[in-house]
DNA sequence: ACATTAAGTGATT
DNA sequence: AATCACTTAATGT
C-alpha cells in the first residue's frame, strides 16, 4: 500500500492544496480509491444511479446531456481538480443521473463514496469546495447557452476548437469532422465547410484525423 | 490493387 | 445551415 499509494496520495494533494484544508485532505486520500478511466470510456450515464463523487486528477472528462430528439449535445469539460457539480446533486437528492460524462482523454479521478458529501460540510473549505463548483459549472454552463443561442455556428465552432485546446493543452486535436459535427449538432458537411474557411483565414490547419490550432 | 473511410465542393432548398 | 450527390484524398487489407 504505503510505496504504490504514495504517487497517487501526492495527486490528490497537488490537485487540492489551498482547497481543501490538509485534515480534509487526509480524510479525502483515506476514505477514496482511484479510478482510471480510458479514453472513451462511459463513467456515468443517463438515468444512473450516483454512489460516488468524482474529483478529477488529470486528463479530461466531457460532460453531455440528450435532448428529446436523442441528440447528444456537449454541456463542458472537467479537468484536473474540477468535479461534477450535476453528481453532488444527484447525491444529495437520490437523484438519477441527468448526464452522460465520458473520459475524453484517458484520465485519473479519485472516486469519494457520497456518504462523505453530508458529514465533510463541518470543514469551511468543504462547504466553499462544493459552492465553488457548482459556481464554476453554472458559468461554464451558461457560456454554452450562449454560444447555442446567440451565435452562429462558425463562432460555435472556433469557440469549440479554442475549449477543445484549453482541455487537453494541445494545438492538436484529433477527431474527425463528423465527430465534432456530432458534437455540435450539425451536419459533417457543414463543419468540413467552416473548417475549410478557418484555414483560408489561417487559424488551424487540416489534416486528416486531425487539426492544428495555431 | 482494391475497398473503406474522411474530407472537399457545387447546386439546391 | 441542411441535404444531396458526387469527387478526391488518405488509409487499411
Amino acid at each position: 500500500m504505503a510505496l504504490v499509494s504514495k504517487s497517487i496520495e501526492e495527486k490528490v494533494v497537488n490537485n487540492f492544496k489551498g482547497i481543501l484544508e490538509p485534515k480534509l485532505i487526509e480524510e479525502v486520500i483515506e476514505h477514496g480509491r482511484l479510478h482510471h478511466a480510458r479514453e472513451g470510456n462511459i463513467m456515468i450515464d443517463y438515468g444512473q444511479y450516483m454512489k460516488e463523487l468524482p474529483l478529477v486528477l488529470n486528463g479530461t472528462i466531457k460532460i453531455l446531456r440528450k435532448d428529446q430528439e436523442g441528440n447528444e449535445l456537449f454541456l463542458y469539460y472537467l479537468n484536473g481538480g474540477d468535479s461534477c457539480a450535476m453528481s453532488m446533486t444527484c447525491c444529495v437528492g437520490d437523484k438519477k443521473s441527468e448526464i452522460r460524462a465520458v473520459a475524453e482523454d484517458d484520465s485519473e479521478i479519485w472516486m469519494l463514496p457520497i456518504r462523505y458529501m453530508d458529514e465533510w460540510m463541518k470543514y469551511k473549505t468543504w462547504q466553499a469546495f462544493v459552492f465553488n463548483s457548482y459556481n464554476a459549472r453554472f458559468e461554464e454552463l451558461l457560456n454554452t447557452i450562449d454560444s447555442i443561442a446567440f451565435l452562429r455556428m462558425d463562432e460555435r465552432l472556433w469557440k469549440y476548437l479554442l475549449d477543445k485546446k484549453q482541455a487537453s493543452a494541445s494545438y492538436i486535436i484529433t477527431k474527425t469532422h463528423q465527430d465534432i459535427a456530432r458534437e455540435l449538432n450539425t451536419s459533417r458537411v457543414v463543419i468540413s465547410r467552416l473548417l475549410k474557411q478557418l484555414e483560408r483565414d489561417e487559424k488551424i490547419e487540416l489534416y486528416r484525423n486531425r487539426i492544428e490550432v495555431l
